[in-house]
DNA sequence: CCCAGTGTTATACTAGTTATATAACATAGG
DNA sequence: CCTATGTTATATAACTAGTATAACACTGGG
């Protein structure tokens, strides 16, 4: 798990990196009961404080992506099915994306062409069963 | 152009006008050469300050949505195409959205459907030309 | 038994953002 | 000239983002 941190970014360090696992997760470079980096381990490869990693992975466990434990750090948690009161809300910033591409002038083909294009990176997982990253 | 403060979202005031204008853009209740409520008019509608619906309103000028004028006020431009550099952050913004759906467990051809529901109500332009909002 | 490595909590501080409040300025149309 | 438009300038309070230290609680391994 590759973590690149954008110094330039308008978005929060701690956002940078829920973003960046909840993607990993949709591409399937992670799995359930993988272990994300320890907090400590992650603050210091990132040159970020460790309150910054604990608060992205607080919101990650919040939002039902991991489960982070005092025993064994930030495991990924197995979702077939969306958190309650998942979908209403991103449904909203699904709308809200997807008008700006509207506002902007965009057709309706070209824009469902980017969600499938989008779409089928993630339904890409051609995925090697057994590189690191697990628990062990 | 119906606004609605949520009082209790986690979203900043302006930023919910932005999206607001944004959606109505995409939605077709508004049009290019239409104008929008003047910012003392509209943050007295909404009780909310003046700087604050200025705020929202730089951010659309800014993004192309509208131009300000110190004459006219904010009126909505013709965005035939996107504003350049727009596509690609756009992108990575679709691209968060969706990694989120997927990670929750949600499948693509769910996700798709969701894509076109949106896109089917923003397309849905049932207009009506000589209704109001107009400049005058 | 202790040590090292987990997350967790507490406190403090700086900088930036959000929202409000007042006031004043600049411009042009009626 | 008055009025309505956006614009700019301060000031202030509350909150957020990020950093810095320090300490606490737990537990697996040596």
């Amino acid at each position: 798990m590759m973590f690149l941190i954008k110094w330039d970014s308008e978005q929060p360090l701690y956002l940078q990196i829920r973003n960046q696992v909840v993607e990993a997760l949709a591409r399937g470079d992670i799995r359930p009961g993988d272990s994300l980096p320890s907090i400590r381990t992650l603050a210091e490869e990132l040159a970020i404080n460790l309150h910054t990693v604990h608060k992205a992975y607080q919101l990650l466990d919040q939002e039902g992506y991991i489960r982070l434990s005092r025993r064994n750090g930030g495991i990924v948690r197995d979702l077939a099915h969306p958190a309650q009161d998942f979908v209403e809300g991103w449904r909203d910033r699904l709308s809200t994306v997807l008008s700006e591409a509207f506002a902007q002038g965009m057709t309706s083909p070209e824009i469902l062409q980017h969600c499938q294009q989008v779409t089928q990176e993630f339904s890409n997982k051609t995925h090697h069963q057994d590189e690191g990253e697990g628990v062990f």
